[in-house]
DNA sequence: CGAAGGCTTGATAGACCTCAAACACAGTGG
DNA sequence: CCACTGTGTTTGAGGTCTATCAAGCCTTCG
C-alpha cells in the first residue's frame, strides 16, 4: 500500500514482493533497530507501529531526522551505503520485518522497475528532509509543529492510518522537541498556544484537528513535496 | 572524478559516461537552472562553477538546501520524481551540461551498476541533508559555520578543487545566512569571531584554515557521512 | 564619479533556552 | 487498596542567542 501510494505496480511485482523471505520481530517502544556506524546485511520494513531516525550529538541530546510510518523501509540506504550515518529506533510497540540485502538485490535484478520505485522512495525521503530543513532553518516554533502535524496526517492517511480529523501520533513532547529542534518546554508552550487558538489538540498521543485548512495555513503546508499519487483522495479525507 | 570518489567504475562504464550526448551551457552567477514546480526532461551536470539548491518561502526569504560542486547532478531526482520541490541556481559563473532523461535511462538499462552508483550518490546527498538538519536544529551559529566549511573543503578536495589549507568558496554572507538558517548580520559577527579566534578567515570568497583539527573540533565535524572512498588521502591533504 | 552590492557596526527587541519545581497519570508492588 | 515510583506534562523566572532595524563604509564596475 505504501509503495502503491507513490507508484503503480504490476501484479507480478506485487507477488514478488510478497514472496520475499522475511524475519518478523516484535519490539517494544524505544528499541534501537540500527545504530550509527552499523553495516547491516538486511533492511528493516516497518509493518506496524512507529519509529524514527535520529542522530545523536554530545551530552545525551539528539536530532530526530524523520518519523517512520508502517510501510517504510528506513534503512533501505544500507543497500548502497556502507555505514549508517544515523540510528533508527522505535517510538511505540512495533512489528518489524527484516529482509536480507541479497534478496532485495535479486528482486531488483529481476524487476528493474521495482528498483526504480524504491529509488523513487528514497528520493521522496530526501524531499521530506529538505522540507524539514526549511522548518528548522526558517520557521518559528508554531509553524514548525503545525507543519509536522499536517505532514504526518497526510503520510499516515496514505497508508490508511488516519481518520478524517484526527490520528494517532505516539510521540512524547520531548521527542517532538528533538524533531523540531526546540526545547521540550517550548514545545509544551507552543502546543498549548495551538490548543488555545483552536487549531489542534495534541493529547495522549492523539492529534485532533478541527479545520485542516486553518492548520495548513499556520503550518505553511504545501503537500507537493510528498509526491503522493492520490492527493485528491487524501484531501477528500482531510476535508 | 566525482563518481569515482564514491564508487569504482569499469572502463566501459567510464566510456559510456563520456559518450553521453550533452548540451553545454555557460551561465553567469545567480541564474536559476531549474525552478520549483518544473518537470525537466533533462538533468543538469555542473561541470565548473558553483551552485545551490534552495526553497523559497514567503516575502523573498529562502532556505538554501545544499551547495553543489563540479561533478554534481543536482536534479538527478527529476528522473524519478515528477515535479521539482525546490529550485537550483548558480552562485558563480558556471558551465553546465544538460543530459536528456531518456539517455540516462538508457545508460542505466545498459549498465545497471552505473544506476546503483547514481542511486548511491542520491543517498549520500540525503546523508548531507541529514547532517545539515542536525546543524539547523541543534548547533549554534559558530558550530554551524565551522561545520559547513569543513564539509565544503572535503567535498571540493574530493574533486580536486581545494588546496591543503584554503579553498575557493564563492558565496556571499547573505547566501551563507540562507544556508545556515541565520541572519546575515549574525553570520557576519560569527565570521569575525572565528577570524579573531584564529580558526578560519573567510574573505572575498576564499576560506583560509590554519588548523583543520581545531576547526573540525569547533564544527563537531565527523566526515563519515560523506562516505568518501579515499578519506585517508583527503585527510592527508588536510593535514 | 556615481551607483550598487557587499561588509561592518551599534542598539534594541524577541524568540527560545535553561533551570527548577510542581503536577498528573499509569504501572508496580506490598 | 494504597503508597510508591517513573514518566510525561505544565508552570514560573531569568538569561542567552539570534533577529531586526538602521546606518555607515568599502570595493567594484560601468
Amino acid at each position: 500500500m505504501k509503495l502503491e501510494s507513490i507508484a503503480e505496480l504490476s501484479s507480478e511485482e506485487r507477488e514478488a514482493l510478497f514472496a520475499l523471505p522475511m524475519r518478523i520481530l516484535d519490539v517494544t517502544a524505544d528499541t534501537d533497530i540500527v545504530r550509527e556506524g552499523d553495516r547491516p546485511s538486511e533492511c528493516c520494513l516497518l509493518l506496524a507501529g512507529f519509529a524514527c531516525r535520529y542522530k545523536a550529538i554530545g551530552n545525551g541530546r539528539r536530532q530526530i531526522i524523520s518519523f517512520q510510518t508502517p510501510g517504510d523501509i528506513p534503512d533501505l540506504q544500507s543497500l548502497f551505503v556502507d555505514a549508517m550515518d544515523h540510528a533508527i529506533a522505535t517510538l511505540a510497540r512495533s512489528r518489524l520485518a527484516f529482509i536480507r540485502h541479497q534478496d532485495i538485490r535479486e528482486l531488483i535484478r529481476c524487476f528493474p522497475h521495482l528498483g526504480a520505485v524504491l529509488w523513487r522512495e528514497t528520493l521522496i525521503d530526501a524531499a521530506i528532509f529538505r522540507e524539514w530543513m526549511v522548518g528548522l532553518g526558517r520557521r518559528n516554533a508554531c509553524t514548525r509543529i503545525a507543519h509536522l502535524v499536517c505532514e504526518m496526517h497526510m503520510r499516515l492517511a496514505a497508508v490508511g492510518l488516519a481518520h478524517a480529523d484526527s490520528f494517532d501520533f505516539p510521540v512524547t513532547q520531548i521527542e517532538l522537541a528533538d524533531a523540531t529542534g526546540l526545547s521540550p518546554v517550548h514545545v509544551n508552550r507552543t502546543l498549548m498556544e495551538l490548543r488555545r487558538a483552536g487549531k489542534m489538540t495534541f493529547r495522549g498521543s492523539t492529534v485532533i484537528v478541527p479545520d485542516w485548512n486553518q492548520l495548513r495555513a499556520t503550518g505553511e503546508f504545501d503537500p507537493a513535496y510528498l509526491q503522493q499519487r492520490n492527493t485528491a483522495t487524501l484531501s477528500d479525507i482531510a476535508a
